[in-house]
DNA sequence: AATTTATGTCAATAAAGCTGACATATTTTC
DNA sequence: GAAAATATGTCAGCTTTATTGACATAAATT
């Protein structure tokens, strides 16, 4: 294989000169976009290391917590994977003892989601290093700043499509 | 104290209420920037998919187009990952002719980086549907708030460590 | 000459996602 | 009441992106 499988065959001359001055392209908040998230999920992610749990035990014991009575397809709406990848996550948190399912009162074929005692404490000790994150990065911001952010990250979110 | 001494003794009870009012707990926030990320990422993953690259391989070209001669050594900094995951994605870039790289001038065991014609030009694409959400999202908002924003997401970082 | 450094590579493993197919219980529709 | 649709569960296999450990090579430093 002496060939470029690549775009374009023929020699590729690499570039030296940044990519800094861009006037279309917002490298800068891209980045920092990056940089703040990877960091953001670091602080959870060791405690979750502990108990043998990652990022996705996590997500499923936040949402439950913060919407008990949830159904499995509200979750899988929320968190956008499949019903498959969920499974796994979900059953090991019933089987840990954080999240119970109790068969819905209307519609029996429902599974909705509770978080046990165990389980809103985990979310919470999840949660707190976040939230101390949080408040040391809006140290010193206005009010108008601090509504500004929700205001920006909640922009970031795919518009909801009609159905 | 006899009951609930681990997550596993006794028998868990679903909690229903929901965990919306805490005051020390900004989940708000953190929700937020959950779904601000999640849509965020996926537009490049949308345009990365159909060349069979992933989420890796973006952050590699993106970071060799910022800064076009680091080294690998940087760039697993950058990344905070292992060179054993970086080796994977970085030689796929190389050979698919996105990223050249030339011999350290001075200390000729690194490695310096580089992007080809190709490899900014897909940079350039990956980043196009990130900034325009960017904008979208700043639509009405204050010079105030705009350097707001970036004082936030940089204030989300690690404190770097000293060394 | 010996050691350290920068990088590459082989092998095995894990987490977290995916698709496809099929099963079960329950509700809705005809 | 039978048929279809819905909510969920599960089996099997695959992919991507990460991990650790071990070892190899070339070049720089001590």
């Amino acid at each position: 294989m002496s060939r470029q499988t690549g775009p374009k065959a023929g020699k590729p001359e690499p570039l030296a000169t940044p990519m800094e001055d861009t006037d279309i392209i917002d490298f800068e908040i891209i980045e920092l976009f990056f940089f703040a998230y990877r960091d953001f999920v670091s602080d959870p992610d060791a405690i979750l290391e502990k108990s043998g749990f990652g990022r996705a035990h996590h997500r499923v014991v936040h949402f439950v917590n913060r919407n008990p009575g949830m159904t499995v397809a509200d979750l899988l709406e929320t968190l956008k994977i499949t019903k498959q990848s969920l499974a796994r996550v979900l059953k090991q948190l019933i089987d840990s003892g954080y999240i119970r399912q109790v068969a819905g009162p209307e519609d029996r074929r429902q599974r909705k989601l509770y978080p046990t005692k165990s389980g809103r404490e985990l979310a919470l000790a999840l949660a707190e290093p976040q939230s101390r994150r949080i408040e040391r990065a809006f140290e010193g911001a206005s009010a108008e700043v601090r509504e500004g952010v929700k205001a920006f990250l909640s922009g970031m979110r795919d518009r909801q499509k009609a159905d």
